[in-house]
RNA sequence: GCAGCCGUAGCUUAGCUGGCUCAAAGCGCUGCCCUGUCACGGCAGAGAACGUGGGUUCGAAUCCCAUCGGCUGCGCCA
């Protein structure tokens, strides 16, 4: 017989079916055996009495999280023993045939609760277990779905998905890097990407015109509660598109991803409602203003904050640097003015905010090389780096580029957020500690020396 | 890098103004009893270097120092 799903076997009332999974849990009452299996679909009340006196053996060994299978009659529980509980509560199998695949030990911690009462230390060393939990099972799935809305939706309006490496080159600007050895060019490093932002500008060069990656991004820095080292964002960008038909293109897709997959959430305001960053520091002393009246956990305050300040001075450097990025493009394609008065100079620039949250930030991007030029300068950097650090982006920029902008709503905040997380680390199967350690692979870890010879690397200092 | 909170059976916690509770409880686990439960029930039992190292003291889970680990926030996060 083939295994079905255990959400299947109502349709199988009356007849008969196999099922596979984890034992749930067992309720012996001496005679009578309830054995609840569990699969990815839901749960399944087993009944084995001890008529059958093999199946009865076997299910009295039978202990919680075993792997088994079961097959049997699914029979229309008695009416007053049904459990509005499950979603098979009104069947049970009876159970003719009974294999355990595997056996278990007794888990580290409780996998029944929500998992608010065991620590987070024990959950992420063990996190294989933790995701047999219903509530992370849920947010795996829930994230699942909107990642797929996302696609189809994005093919649907002609973008194409590109894959943008992983190993590249370091950003001077922005946060620190990841750095990998590179074994062939020993001495030097790849950099894991902070984004893929140059990349798909390139892309944009190349006339793909439309492009999308559920990106995997890398910073390290300090994780906080909604920040990881690692995280997942949806990277677009679009070319002759301007700031308004970018905005509204994102703002149609979260619309319609809560439509869909959050119907019970509500959305305050549509069209969501654009304010200026210097309005929003006015009014709120915020650039990620909360939006809500009541702060309800169903209500859904999504704003975007638009006309950024280009540059901002930094003391302790002793210069300007750009808010967002470097390839913001300036409202003003004036270089005098640029380079003049740099702090009056606003950027095409805006971030998605939902609930006080930053949920991504986007802009047009320079695509005259004089202005990159011009903005490079205003943030100090002499002519010679330019060109050794952005010389690929300024020599594609010759070659016919169009104008071009775009936008990177973070996949992991949206997900806490609509699922009422407290953190990001509920909403990814394998996150990392306030460390950025992996407690259950225990990564980072040391090399063996081979490794180090091959990348000609020396460690002067070890951690004890 | 800085600050705050936390670390006692598998899990969650009590004890922590030092000795008579250097260990207790609930859940889980093991065994026995129980034919309809679904947080099954009943009885019995096993299970703890009190994160680690050092110090103070006649005596430390309890006080001090260091260290490791977790969380939160600041710095940082183009």
């Amino acid at each position: 017989m083939k295994r079905i799903y255990i959400s299947q076997t109502l349709k199988s009332t009356g007849g008969s079916a196999k099922v596979s999974g984890w034992v749930n849990s067992i309720r012996s009452h001496g005679k009578i055996i309830f054995i609840d299996i569990r699969d990815i679909t839901g749960v399944l009340q087993m009944v084995i009495s001890p008529s059958n006196k093999d199946i009865y053996e076997k299910a009295k060994q039978i202990r919680p999280e075993w792997v088994i299978e079961a097959a049997g009659k699914i029979n229309e529980r008695p009416k007053n023993m049904e459990n509005p509980d499950i979603e098979t509560g009104k069947v049970e199998m009876s159970v003719e045939e009974l294999n355990v695949l595997s056996k278990a030990e007794t888990l580290p911690f409780s996998i029944e609760s929500e998992g608010y009462d065991i620590s987070e230390e024990i959950r992420m060393k063990y996190r294989y277990l933790d995701l047999r939990r219903e509530r992370l099972r849920r947010n795996m799935i829930m994230r699942q779905k909107v990642i797929q809305f996302i696609r189809e939706f994005l093919i649907k309006e002609g973008f194409i998905e590109i894959e943008t490496p992983i190993l590249t080159k370091s950003t001077p600007e922005g946060a620190r890097d990841f750095i990998v050895p590179s074994r062939l060019q020993p001495g030097s490093f790849y950099a894991l990407p902070q984004s893929p932002q140059q990349y798909k500008q390139l892309l944009m060069v190349s006339g793909i015109e439309k492009y999308f990656q559920i990106a995997r991004c890398f910073r390290d820095e300090d994780p906080r509660g909604d920040r990881q080292p690692e995280f997942t964002q949806l990277d677009l960008e679009m070319s002759f598109a301007d700031e308004e038909e970018i905005l509204k293109l994102v703002e149609n897709l979260y619309i319609n991803i809560i439509k869909d997959i959050f119907p019970q959430k509500k959305i305050l305001q549509i069209p969501f409602p654009r304010i200026s960053y210097s309005e929003a520091m006015k009014e709120y002393n915020s650039d990620k203003p909360d939006l809500r009246k009541n702060k309800n956990k169903d209500e859904l305050a999504f704003a975007f904050i638009v006309d950024f300040p280009m540059f901002e001075w930094k003391k302790e450097e002793n210069r300007w640097d750009a808010v967002h990025h470097p390839f913001t493009r300036p409202k003003t394609d004036n270089i005098d003015e640029i380079k003049k008065n740099p702090d009056k100079i606003l950027a095409y620039q805006y971030d998605f905010v939902l609930n006080g949250f930053e949920i991504g930030g986007g802009s047009l991007r320079s695509y005259k090389p004089e202005v990159l030029e011009a903005v490079f300068e205003v943030m100090g950097h002499k002519k010679k780096d330019i060109h050794q650090k952005f010389g690929h982006m300024l020599t594609a920029f010759k070659y016919g580029v169009p104008p071009h902008g775009g936008i990177a709503p973070g996949i992991d905040r949206f997900m806490a957020i609509l699922l009422n997380e407290p953190n990001i680390r509920e909403v990814i199967a394998f996150s990392k500690t306030g460390d950025s350690r992996d407690l259950m692979m225990g990564a980072p870890d040391i090399v063996n020396d081979e490794q180090l010879k091959e990348l000609k690397l020396k460690i002067t200092k070890k951690k004890k």
